[in-house]
DNA sequence: GATGAATGAGCATTCATTCAT
DNA sequence: AATGAATGAATGCTCATTCAT
């Protein structure tokens, strides 16, 4: 009998139903102000009960980081399916990062609170961490092959490494994920406004500029 | 009689040294664990004496954000005034942004602080947080213009808006500031290691790579 | 038919599976440190199991101490059976008590704690308290009826009534296990340890020397 | 001007007012159940000072338990100082012993309690908990040489080990105290009753006999 | 009988902020 | 202006105990 599978589902079940009550809070809150008592009270169960399914307030953070790479890691792999050119690809993976992060607001706030809980505490070992840092292993490795292939296809010149190319646009996608996130970054927003530019168009243009830049390279 | 001035001075100095504190114990223990009494002892005042020169720990980090953003405007207004091409002035910026921040990292971190800060609490009216944004729209008005320079020098293609190339690079390198300064990116930080980049070069050449890629937009 | 017996006898099995559980988690972290949570893991027990046989924490507690007291009871029933000479049997009573304290220091903790439980609890009525403090007095009985026993075969002077040296004793003999069992007593067993001199010899000279002590009372 | 010395001083005071009120709390409620609101309220503090003065909850207790040694030995160092025969300042001593226990049972709840406390944590290094061993170093010390004294004036036999037999005494006062203090041994108490026995007349008359008894160490 | 998920009161500890001196 | 003692609300976490299944 599935009992114990039975458990077990009801088990993730209460999991997701903490993590989404801390979303909710930490979209209404933020972080910093969001507190055990809030989420317990959110997800209508005890606090006690949080720490049966979470040894810590962190390892609660880092679930709700690891939910939302898990849940671009999957758009990631849906797109690199597609039968396009490299060139393609890599906008499509540019613009789907940006349109999660901007429909999946408490998700990006999440990655972007994940590098700061990491760099002032040690996750050494601790398994959520560590998946992670896998799963954002594995978006920048997407990012790589659609440029292998664009390489293949001569749709992106070959003068770059891919590698290198993917953690360059890895890096430059994710500062203009926080230029749309950051409250503090609303003048810059405002000037992508005054050219009735939406994010998403924008980093693919972006993209598309720099890729093309590629050829040019070594030659004035 | 400069009794007042003098006065004005002594505060100032006072004031840095509060703020050099709050730096050190930053840098030593990051933002979150980094406590008004350490501050205080650090500074070798009282904690009372604190609160007389910032209202709150919060002004007290805004303050060391605004000193991190005048200092890079000052940078930026010693590169702007060199005899160049455009294009290599926005080389030049971004060299400079990325030198410093890397020279600086409790300041890179007081950067990326102050965004959660602003994002979590209401600043409305504060003259610091005011400070802080208008610096930041300095410095990228730094950036424009030296798109500008380059584009009426014939360096830069004139395909793009100044402004919105400039909002664009800045985020890339803001991007790339945090790849740098977060250890949660230090697998990304290994691969720039395997082709022995170091970040100024890189910051350089993907800025070369992307001006050189506007003149080739709307042409296949 | 037995089935009621077979019962009975199935629940005390668990219930000596829950103390034995119990017995090594304290002998292993301490009595304030133990908590059900580790004692039904140690007895690979359910936590609702340990309150089917326990109606508190304190009753599992109580339940070592009176095992305890119980198997140290035993021990002096045999000794009792003994023929010896009064005073001998003093002194083995005496080294029983610091040899069973020694081999099992789990229920000398025991007796030391359920002190502190009893003087900060109400257990009046509960059958296990009066269980303790019933086989307590069993204890401080034997060592009557041996006091007794010398008194009659001359090994003991007639000077004390056998109640009073009895208690005099008992104290004696409780303060010397727990100068063995506390760590904040190390200096007193480094002492011990100069004159090498084990705690059963040292307990039987002590009161060889005290009994010799009685006939020279009332005279200078 | 003693500015210095007087905030010293004031220190001092809030440190004394903060144990004095644990004090009262514990006697009331034992250590188990005492808590830190209760003393700050019976402080008329706030909990926060509590730990201007206290590190931890521990550091408090120790801190009791430091005191009441303290306050023992002065009394250790009165009574040796009295011009007696050795082997009356011996059992002065012991009277002294159950004398201060018995009008200070919270100091004698705190010695017991401590010896829990080391047990359960390590204490290595802190200065309270060095304090409190020192002092109970010293406690011994004073017995040892009214030991030494009597077998200088012949009071006490010399067939014994000073220091040896300083250990055995303390442990059975030790034992006798707790006899005294410690509810789940009410029974003793009562046997002691029935002769009308007050405890400091029988930890005399138990140390005399005692004391006698070596004289005879060594011949049937 | 057995389970183990859920509870929630309880607690030690922290720390920004205030204010009398 | 400077101090630093005092505050007390806030918070993460624990654990004995209960109860539906």
């Amino acid at each position: 009998m599935g009992k114990e599978e039975r458990r077990k589902r009801e088990q993730q079940r209460r999991r997701n139903q903490i993590i989404d009550a801390a979303e909710a809070v930490i979209q209404r809150q933020g972080f910093h102000q969001a507190t055990m008592d809030e989420i317990a009270e959110e997800a209508e169960l005890s606090k006690g009960t949080l720490y049966l399914y979470f040894s810590q307030k962190a390892a609660l953070y880092l679930a709700i980081c690891r939910k939302g790479l898990q849940q671009l890691n999957d758009k990631f792999a849906h797109v690199i399916q597609e039968e396009k050119l490299g060139i393609e690809l890599v906008r499509k993976l540019g613009e789907t990062f940006i349109s999660y992060t901007s429909t999946h607001p408490e998700h990006a706030k999440a990655m972007i609170y994940y590098e700061s809980l990491i760099d002032e505490e040690d996750f050494e070992g601790d398994e959520l961490a560590e998946d992670c840092e896998e799963v954002g292993r594995k978006l920048l490795m997407y990012l790589t092959r659609a440029i292998q292939i664009g390489m293949q296809d001569g749709s992106i010149a070959r003068q770059m490494d891919p590698k290198l190319l993917a953690v360059q646009i890895w890096a430059s996608m994710r500062g203009m994920m926080q230029l749309y996130q950051v409250r503090s970054q609303r003048h810059l927003q405002k000037i992508l406004q005054d050219f009735e530019l939406d994010m998403e168009t924008m980093i693919g243009q972006f993209l598309d500029v720099h890729i093309k830049g590629i050829q040019n390279m070594n030659n004035n």
